[in-house]
DNA sequence: GGTTGTCTTGGTCGGTTGTCCAAGTCAAGT
DNA sequence: ACTTGACTTGGACAACCGACCAAGACAACC
């Protein structure tokens, strides 16, 4: 084996982790299993981490930020009113869910595990609150892409989105309907665009100008 | 121990097993701990049951006949106006969930469990199939309780519902806001008023939400 | 009262897990 | 060249798991 440096080895398990509990679930990421997927041998985990539960946290970690940049990874919609545009922002997250299988599966057995031991006490939190946000920065977002105010308070309707994205995606785990997921979210995207109501005319000159 | 007939017995185990599993989560009930809680010796398990997995295929049967007899276990409002009755149905079930947050727990960790390995296979399609009737079923209540019609197809609203439900629940089982989600729920409640039509109308919402 | 069949007991077995460690290997600095 | 310290190896360990079994205990029936 290769030697690196406990900080790329690090980084190298981590991904290792995420590949087996993806592919396999959180159960199947053993101490050996995560070895045997990067190639080392088992004394090189421990050597790494101190724990178990410490590499468990720094790969929940990893896909709580992977989920986080892919949220905001998508691109700002070119249409000008609010129902498309929001029809757009669904569809690119929803394509997003659906391409990852996997890793969508074990963030909810992250957070199931984070919620019964207490080793992993923090994980599932964490997770939530990077969601919250991220969904905050998305309707930011389409406030400013379809020059409308949300009607409700922002963390409120976050929660809000948050909540259905999670309740669709995981029937749709269950059931694997992908036309049912796409089908529910946008009937909520149509909710959505009932609690935009258009920006103040101020807001709207100064767009209009920059 | 007193002797009991193997179905007794059975019954017996599983309820043990609900309350192991509830309590310390779904890998915390191994056949010993089940063992230990129901105050028999460890071959009485596998006397009563081929597998550990038939057991837990019938704690889920269990979680889920409960859930289900809870969920329409609730009384038809009093109210007429279908925004009262959809309020007081929601509270109802909120307040189930609440007052339930292991086994809530537990049956997500049941629904991922059964996604990763083949053994419990047919758990989670289970688990959701009853909580999608169990959803049409309180939706028809809610029609005749308030004399009004869906304008969105039945399957469809059920779906929906079960995925907001589920969604506020997580997020509850994560941050423990009881408030959030009770608020959350309602204002979900408020949109669903929003599909419901007065019963005589029925043909011309039809014909024009599609 | 003896027999039959159901239920229970307590232990054993092989396999897997997380953790740990003594020894070995290698690159860099003196 | 030699020392030092970082990294790797492969095995050992105790604990726990599901599964299994021979033997015992009990109730019901002939």
């Amino acid at each position: 084996m290769n030697r690196l440096p406990v900080a790329e080895r690090r980084e190298q398990l981590i991904e290792a982790a995420l590949a087996v509990a993806s592919r396999d679930g959180i159960d199947a990421a053993t101490v050996r299993a995560v070895a045997a997927e990067a190639g080392v041998s088992l004394g090189v985990v421990h050597y790494c981490f101190q724990d178990k539960d410490e590499l468990l946290r720094a790969m929940a970690h990893a896909i709580t930020s992977a989920n986080l940049e892919r949220s905001l990874g998508e691109l700002p919609p070119e249409a000008d009113d609010p129902e498309s545009v929001i029809e757009g922002v669904i569809d690119a997250l929803w394509a997003g869910i659906r391409d990852s299988r996997g890793p969508q599966l074990l963030s909810y057995e992250l957070t199931t595990s984070s919620l019964r031991h207490a080793e992993l006490n923090q994980v599932a939190i964490e997770q939530y609150r990077g969601q919250w946000a991220a969904a905050e920065q998305v309707l930011d977002l389409v406030e400013r892409s379809a020059h409308v105010s949300w009607s409700v308070p922002r963390g409120t309707l976050a929660r809000t989105v948050v909540a259905v994205i999670d309740g669709f995606s995981l029937a749709w785990l269950v059931d694997g309907d992908s036309e049912a997921a796409r089908a529910g979210l946008q009937g909520f995207g149509r909710f959505l665009a009932t609690v935009a109501v258009p920006s103040s005319l101020e807001a709207d000159a100064a767009a209009t100008l920059a």
